[in-house]
DNA sequence: ACCTGAACACCGTTCAAGT
DNA sequence: ACCTGAACACCGTTCAAGT
């Protein structure tokens, strides 16, 4: 019933000469259809189409779908551009890469019901952590405490930005989504009222705005917690 | 191609001296499930089957799958027990939903696959969301702050919890997990001598505790940055 | 070494038909 | 009003067989 922990990354990929299909076709022929079409645009036989293979060749190269989702997500962590730990303050850095992130997630909607169901142990994943790090040493932060400030960072980010690509695409595939969802949640929320009048605060084309405000709002919050959590 | 705002909550329950299933009894029978089996163990035929029903009755009370989740998605707010908020100070109300939100979501694991993907508009979701908001606007926050204020919150709450439910479910079910995955991350953190040495840091039986340590250094700051922002 | 096709054991959902 | 069963259009994965 329990098995070795595996992942692809303990699997060597095939020579580059070799004569088959590479990793790499596959993962961006991969990403081609998730981008195109969400998380179930991808199957195993959609993606050897689009390769001009049959359905199951793709078993050649991995184990199993798990581990093709492992190979695309890494490839997000991929589009981050950090700066070099050294060159900027902590809060620069830890900045730099809360934004990145959050816009890497939202051009790549099915990203965010990748993480956190997946490890993220590729070596993108990996050199982000480790420039995470560097710069929460640098910061001041000794031991545990490094691992500490990198998850609470990491974790705001995700939790705030995975919800919000859920919204946008419930929202994307809904007609006259203004009306419809304002007058959804006020009947929804009747009982509160404090929630549905704080609903007319905002006007619907402000959306993307206050979402970035509530973003940068709780990054700041996030970052000046840590900050106090040094001089301590 | 685009359909209207839709969600379970706006559907009628069916009146309870229906001689019908009643929506509690399938939302029941689908947590058992859920709990027993995970995401996956949940297919309309199974939970048909557990009804003692045809595999496609339960679309008599629920427009698809999705719905479905709706409603076992709000069982899990559900079991949160907050604080009146005029009874305790703004910091320990908002403690107790941190923690008690993590203990929820560590119980049913299949949950955080759903946060974030689904719109928590039941009843039990949006009395959490009240009690949050009142909280935070007894400790001073006005307006849309009320709102940054509570999302910050729960979006950490969330992004260190989700992960977690992944790693402790993925540990759970290889063999021999201490070795195995110790040795494996050895591997692949190679090139980074700090990430490899950290690992080496914990000792596996103390993982639990590091997590539980983990996630209170980041709710501190968090509280703390929330903190800052009132006196700014 | 790499790829194929058939086959297995599943899915969610629709819909005409039953009571 | 509520439930059924057959059918449709899919899945991921295994495996013997091909080159």
């Amino acid at each position: 019933m329990t098995k070795q922990f595996s992942t692809v990354w303990l699997r060597e990929a095939r020579p580059a000469k070799s004569t088959g299909r590479s990793r790499d076709e596959i993962v961006h022929a991969a990403v081609e259809l998730l981008d195109a079409d969400g998380l179930d645009g991808l199957s195993m036989r959609r993606l050897g189409a689009k390769l001009s293979a049959g359905a199951t060749s793709i078993y050649w190269y991995v184990a199993n779908k798990e581990e093709l989702l492992e190979l695309v997500y890494d490839e997000i962590w991929g589009e981050l551009r950090l700066p070099e730990p050294t060159a900027e303050t902590w809060r620069v850095t830890a900045s730099a890469f809360a934004h990145d992130m959050r816009r890497v997630i939202l051009r790549h909607p099915w990203s965010a019901s990748l993480i956190g169901r997946l490890p993220a142990l590729g070596p993108n994943a990996l050199g982000a952590a480790d420039t995470l790090r560097r710069s929460f040493h640098l910061a001041g932060f000794e031991g545990l405490e490094i691992d500490y400030a990198n998850t609470t960072l990491t974790s705001y980010v995700f939790g705030i930005t995975i919800p919000e690509v859920a919204w946008a695409q419930k929202v994307a595939e809904t007609a006259y989504p203004d009306e419809s969802i304002r007058e959804t949640v006020a009947l929804l929320a009747a009982d509160y009222p404090d929630l549905a009048s704080r609903m007319n605060e905002v006007h619907n084309s402000d959306v993307d705005s206050v979402r970035e405000i509530a973003f940068s709002f709780g990054l700041d919050a996030v970052l000046d917690g840590l900050s106090a959590r040094l001089v301590a």
